[in-house]
DNA sequence: CGGCAAATGTTATAATGTTGCAAATTTCGC
DNA sequence: GCGAAATTTGCAACATTATAACATTTGCCG
């Protein structure tokens, strides 16, 4: 894989592939979750991806592997992956990605580089309480908070900038 | 209509659609913008709720006007409200709302009640202040924010409490 | 009024997501 | 182990959301 695909820090990507799915493994064990053969496939396949990646694809990748999957199958999986925290939706995108600070259920706030398509997730604590802050004002009560930030990653910035 | 369709605070709902419109007719003549009819009859329908509208919504109620509409003449509609910051789109609901701080083109923060629809538009200087310093500090340059807290609403919350 | 650009109409199709039910698999009490 | 219950998967059909491509009309400006 291009350098150009990797996240903003670089890092050993098969690693960090592998020690997401050990995680998940953890994770699913401690809520009696069932990670099963499919589901697992599906995580590693988003997981290997910095980039968001659609339903479909993920689709296509399992018939590549000679997995006969129908739209539900994946989309299952993904519920699941999402209900224990390992996987995301993006939903500018309709589309999903691994879960860097996986564990409890939580909300992340979303770096989208449109020009690479890398997302970074932050935990961004300021974020939260400025959300928090804004609904409580409102005596509104939050269960689900998205946060997705389009724009320019640092790498897209100065290639962006060679070009003018 | 019934109050609970009513947002937090109520208010005439007739005027403030026509304000609305008035508003908006004002904004395009600025931007040297055509607000054709079939564009002002979107706005009109989107701002009669409260509740953001699919796009098949609009589509459906063009059809009861007995115009003969088609999917693009809704989202054609649907683009050049949302370029000239009249309307917003909801990702999370695949549909659309009226801008309420309509004018220059802004991202807002989007309070959605999961139980009875209605969505408060917020301002939320303190949101936008925190991420954009969570986006600094990753070097990321943001250009569309997008900020969607579902929950529950006031009314909606005392109600629910009613029911345990 | 003639020509250009913007807007709309029209048909078809793509992309995304869901429902419902049957079959298989796993779990668990016994 | 063994059978009933629950979970998971397979599968077919369908629903919803969105766009592409191209023809036609409308409004604008000289």
């Amino acid at each position: 894989m291009p350098d150009s695909a990797l996240p903003y820090r670089p890092h050993n990507h098969a690693a960090c592939v592998a020690q997401a799915l050990s995680d998940a493994r953890d994770i699913c064990q401690r809520h009696n979750a069932r990670l099963t053969p499919t589901r697992e496939r599906v995580l590693e396949l988003i997981w290997q991806s910095h980039k968001p990646l659609g339903a479909y694809d993920v689709l296509a990748v399992l018939a590549e592997d000679g997995h006969n999957a129908a739209p539900p199958t994946v989309y299952r999986a993904l519920d699941f992956l999402q209900q224990h925290g390992l996987v995301h939706r993006i939903a500018s995108l309709n589309s999903f990605v691994g879960c860097t600070h996986a564990g409890e259920r939580h909300n992340g706030t979303f770096l989208i580089c449109r020009s690479c398509s890398n997302v970074l997730e932050l935990a961004a604590a300021g974020v939260s309480r400025a959300v928090s802050e804004a609904a409580s004002a409102e005596a509104f009560k939050p269960e689900d908070v998205m946060v997705e930030v389009a724009g320019l990653c640092p790498r897209c910035q100065s290639e962006d900038a060679g070009h003018e």
